[in-house]
DNA sequence: CCGGAACTGTCAGCGGACTGTCAGGTTCGA
DNA sequence: TCGAACCTGACAGTCCGCTGACAGTTCCGG
């Protein structure tokens, strides 16, 4: 899960930065606000942080340049003027959450996982395929109650294949989420992280949909 | 679009249930805890906005269970408890969004709005034609319930064939869609695959128009 | 500071799936 | 009836994904 983290505030930044790796994430930070408005645009992210006061573009417009290009990725809005209108501007304007400050580290954390949740289509933070759970307060994953260890890539794999479970997800779409830089399709590295977790699970839920990808199913399907 | 508005302040629902009544929204209020879980386990409604102090059955639990039952409507919580903790604990038991009180109406609207727009998104995409699905999501192909298996080539075919069911689709718009440069009309290539795709779906949805090239259409046709 | 363990990407090889080609048969329409 | 268009089965080269082994790196305890 890639997260772009659009803030200029140093201290901020590092912090929610080290927060969200520390959860599993992958950040990627950006002060500047045109750089922001433009990677947001290019790059493929889960969900964006975006603080409203950046240099060179406004927030507020980098939003309404993204929602009117079609872009429809998460956007959970930082803020430190906090006027009801103001919010209700930021919401209509395609935030999908939004978050005064001060805020809590928690907080924020528990509003990002909302927000892919929902992104996904998922209403609870268990996500559930087959005999598999994944806890994405704890981080962890049970088959058929039984706790089983996933490092972090692989967690980072399989939570990314459950989020989207009943989908066909492409091999560049992983490595695109996955792997902060750029992407080597001369790579074997999610072959073989999938292999891995297949191992590890011991059940069948990451079913190969040769040429296409791979997508997180019921054994049976 | 009906909202169930569970909330037991006569003044806030009253209020709330005026504003989102104007909106445009079929308001359905109730108070009772207990009622409230029931009429969202079983009732149809596009949002929930969820007050948390509610009589007879706690909100979060009432969250919770329909959560464990698998009711994916977005649910919206108000709440005058404020504290950071108490916000983290009920978006985890999904909650899809969170109001704390006081509040404002159209802040209220603006959150409801949000929560709409991002459910209305999500949808699977199904072609059908005759007895033929295609679900581009699962990029699943089934005949009368029954999955088909297809290759990435035949699943293209039959994916453009079916987005364009009921119009004749020449060879060569077929292979300018397959394959990415040349074009040699030396080649059966298409013919071949129209065949396997035939063969594979065991019913006679891909018509020939000798002459013309090919259109998905009911075998009656 | 060191040694080992865990993590992760790379590589080579294997087996099976995929797909274009071809030859020969069949069907359709003028 | 004739020829072009289309279908079909067989085949072989290629591609794709899986696996085991390995090495560079990081992390951690002693």
């Amino acid at each position: 899960m890639r997260i772009l983290l659009a803030e200029d505030d140093d201290r901020i930044a590092r912090d929610v930065g080290a927060a969200l790796g520390a959860a599993g994430y992958i950040v990627e930070r950006e002060a500047d606000g045109e750089e922001v408005w433009f990677k947001g645009d290019t790059g493929e992210y889960a969900a964006i942080v975006l603080d409203l006061g950046l240099p060179t573009m406004d927030g507020l417009s980098i939003l309404k340049r993204w929602r009117a290009a079609g872009r429809t990725f998460p956007v959970l809005v930082l803020t430190a003027r906090g006027t009801w209108n103001e919010r209700v501007e930021g919401i209509d304007a395609g935030a999908d959450d939004y978050l005064p400050k001060p805020f809590r580290i928690e907080e924020l954390l528990a509003r990002v996982r909302a927000l892919l949740r929902r992104a996904a289509g998922q209403a609870s933070a268990l996500l559930q395929v087959g005999s598999v759970t994944l806890d994405t307060r704890q981080m962890q994953v049970t088959v058929n109650g039984v706790s089983v260890s996933l490092s972090p890539q692989e967690y980072r794999l399989l939570s990314y294949l459950m989020h989207h479970a009943g989908r066909v997800v492409s091999q560049l779409e992983l490595t695109e989420h996955l792997y902060s830089q750029d992407i080597e399709r001369e790579s074997n590295a999610i072959e073989v992280l999938v292999g891995r977790v297949r191992r590890k699970l011991g059940v069948d839920v990451i079913a190969t949909r040769r040429g296409f990808g791979y997508m997180a199913c019921e054994p049976g399907a």
